[in-house]
RNA sequence: GCCGCGGUAGCUCAGUGGUAGAGCGCGUCAUUGGUAAUGACGAGGUCGGGAGUUCGAUUCUCCCUCGUGGCACCA
């Protein structure tokens, strides 16, 4: 057994299941592993030590509870990702010296690492960077743990010409230890400042690895900062998994909202517009759907549906508090008609140079102006709570490199409302709406929901007793709803705390849509008040909120979450009536009017083309059902119903058809 | 906005320093067929835009533009 010169005392090393063994201080996992069996000592990656991830080959000093780390354990894809960042990197520096290295951290499925380098890394450096790993793996160099001096690694990064590494370490907190992990010797030799552990040698990393893209990234994450050249890797226990994975990742692509929705003839964009979508007939009819579904759950709940300007003179926005905060993200219009010119050409300057003395803007949001119409009038505490809903048209100039299919867009409508009522009333609206954004939710498919409550920033307005208030309120909605939550100190806004909402789709990717959010500050600013009970003037609290965020967004997540299969109440074409022969033309144009009459969105297909054809045809567009009909049919006053991705198909009456198919396409609410 | 990659027919993509090709789709004709590809023929492209190099540029170089993967942003 090694380090029995540095015996002092024995330890107990206390083992998972309870057993307990006696070691002199100083053993390592390692030895230990190898005292129970050599073939267990074999397959050990890595060490828990009083359960805190360990290298196998530490010195154990004190008793401890041990467990031995395999390759099955949840664990082992840290360590192995870990570890192949590591490889990665010396791979890099080996082929391309002169690049530094600056941070190479896990990621969801993998790692990444950033290297500052002048030259971009092209597919066939990767290719060969990947080459160059599996050599360094082959080799199973053996990391080595050392603790360094601190002025000594900071001479060692800086010397080798290292300046990123050099930061990393002078900003550590003084007196923590610093850790490098040497790989390999003399010329393959490597080694990185690492906080550690890893497995015992660059072996340990296996094949199940794969290097898929490089793409630039900030130093520190600051735009200021240089551009890093960020490559990014997965990896997995072995080839198994990581062609799992693969998989994974193009069945999430074939899923795509922006492919699927051209497929499905659903929307377009177009550069003249970028940013803003052009809805086809086939998906503006999921978009109404969901807008009439939404304004049923609303108008049930008590809101009051209005609509508001689309371009507001500026000064509003100065009241509002936007043209300081968010005027980089606003269009602004100038009020001023545009010049014209006597000979027609149109050649002279558009605007005058007053153009600028008053600007208008397109509404980034739509809470001024629902303020505005709470402003009419006298209120009483008698009139609240006011919920004002409005779906929204929103414009917001977003970064060209933002705008991503109708997930991110620069005109996108909110199913917005604002809730206007006192401070008592906190609670019991933000219950109302966790309830209503619970059924929304459930109605469209979505069953697992993380909620976050963002409590007080550091800078805020109001004062802390209105915060303890708004933040009480909020927290006993939500313990009262029985809605599971987290709490975020410090990330509320500075305007009031807020709850987020977010979803989990079918292959597990999280989006945030809901929101409830308190606001002291924009009725302070826009003036809005009440008479209380004492007959004095009130400020309203204001709630914003909003349940499927932007109906757009809103449906590219649905797309995806269903494959572009929706449900039945929101498919475009529910169901298609397609003839065999010419022979059945009348009743199949018959049967789909009838089935139009019954309110189902029906197609008819009497084109002289082979059943093979069309039911191939409407399978690839996605159309649910498709109601076959030939001569048998029409004379016996039957359809043969043919379900999307069946094999078989189900011969009703006509009547029993319709009725059943209107029974299954009612919207949930 | 920043870094990388890309833009060739409606779509997916191949290709070349001598102005272009496939499959699907589309059109016409034939076919009257029973549940995911019937056959024949045909039309369709200033190869994203501009400039440069060249006898000649879709191809090489530069600029612009749009898309795309990340980063930053998303009060």
């Amino acid at each position: 057994m090694k380090n029995v010169d540095r015996q002092i005392k024995d330890i107990t090393i206390t083992l998972p299941d309870g057993a307990q063994r006696t070691y002199p201080s100083g053993t390592s996992a390692l030895d230990v592993a190898t005292d129970i069996s050599p073939g267990l000592a074999k397959v050990v990656i890595a060490a828990k030590i009083d359960g805190e991830l360990s290298d196998l080959s530490l010195p154990i000093i004190n008793d401890a509870a041990l467990e031995l780390v395999k390759k099955d354990a949840d664990e082992a894809l840290e360590l192995i990702r870990h570890d192949c960042a590591h490889v990665m990197a010396q791979a890099v520096q080996k082929l391309f010296p002169g690049t530094q290295v600056t941070i190479g951290p896990n990621i969801d499925n993998g790692f990444f690492y950033d290297f500052a380098r002048d030259e971009p890394f092209s597919s066939e450096d990767i290719e060969a960077i990947e080459k160059q790993m599996r050599t360094i793996i082959q080799r199973g160099d053996a990391f080595v743990r050392e603790v360094w001096d601190r002025d000594k690694a900071i001479a060692y990064f800086k010397d080798k010409g290292e300046a990123y590494k050099a930061e990393i370490i002078e900003d550590l907190p003084e007196g923590e230890d610093i850790k490098v992990y040497r790989q390999g010797q003399g010329d393959d030799g490597w080694l990185d400042l690492c906080r550690g552990p890893h497995m015992p040698t660059t072996r340990h990393v296996g094949d199940g690895f794969k290097l898929l893209k490089v793409a630039g990234a900030y130093w520190r994450g600051d735009s200021n900062n240089a551009m890093l050249t960020r490559i990014y890797g997965t990896a997995w226990r072995d080839k198994k998994e990581l062609k799992a994975y693969l998989h994974q990742l193009e069945e999430a692509e074939k899923r795509d909202h922006r492919k699927l929705g051209a497929e499905m003839d659903l929307f377009h964009f177009q550069p003249e517009a970028q940013g803003s979508v052009f809805w086809h007939p086939q998906g503006f009819t999921i978009y109404n759907q969901m807008e009439g579904y939404i304004r049923r759950r609303l108008n049930d709940a008590g809101y009051d549906e209005i609509k508001t300007p689309q371009l507001i003179d500026n000064k509003l926005w100065e009241k509002s508090g936007h043209w300081g905060k968010y005027r980089e993200n606003m269009f602004v219009v100038p009020d001023e008609v545009p010049q014209g010119s006597d000979d027609g050409t149109h050649d002279g300057p558009i605007l005058s140079d007053k153009a600028f003395e008053k600007l208008m803007a397109l509404k980034p949001m739509n809470c001024p102006a629902h303020v505005q119409v709470f402003n009419q009038g006298i209120k009483s505490y008698r009139d609240l709570p006011i919920r004002l809903a409005e779906f929204g048209c929103c414009h917001r100039n977003e970064a060209h490199g933002a705008l991503h299919g109708l997930m991110r867009l620069r005109q996108f409508t909110q199913d917005d409302a604002h809730i206007f009522c006192t401070e008592d009333q906190i609670t019991d609206e933000a219950v109302g709406f966790c309830e209503l954004l619970q059924n929304v939710y459930s109605d469209l498919g979505f069953d697992d929901v993380a909620v976050a409550l963002s409590l007080r920033p550091e800078t805020r307005v109001g004062d802390d007793a209105l915060w303890d208030k708004a933040e009480e309120g909020l927290r006993k909605a939500l313990v009262k709803t029985g809605l599971e939550f987290r709490e975020d100190p410090g990330e509320g806004a500075f305007y009031g705390p807020k709850i987020d909402y977010q979803i989990r789709d079918a292959i597990g990717r999280t989006w945030q849509c809901g929101t409830l959010q308190l606001d002291f500050n924009l009725p302070e600013r826009l003036d809005a008040s009440y008479i209380g009970e004492d007959g004095n003037k009130h400020r309203p609290v204001m709630l914003h909120r909003a349940i499927l965020g932007s109906l757009e967004r809103f449906i590219g997540v649905m797309i995806e979450n269903y494959s572009g299969k929706l449900p039945l109440w929101l498919t475009p074409t529910q169901v298609v009536v397609a003839t065999i022969t010419d022979k059945a033309d009348a009743y199949a144009t018959a049967l789909q009017e009838k089935l139009v009459a019954a309110g189902v969105r029906a197609d008819l297909d009497i084109r002289n083309e082979k059943i093979n054809y069309k039911v191939r045809e409407h399978s690839h567009a996605k159309v649910p059902y498709i109601y076959v009909v030939g001569a048998r049919e029409a004379e016996e006053g039957t359809v043969a119903i043919r379900e999307l991705g069946g094999k078989d198909q189900l011969v009703k009456n006509v009547d029993d058809a319709i009725a059943g198919l209107v029974d299954d396409a009612k919207a949930p609410f």
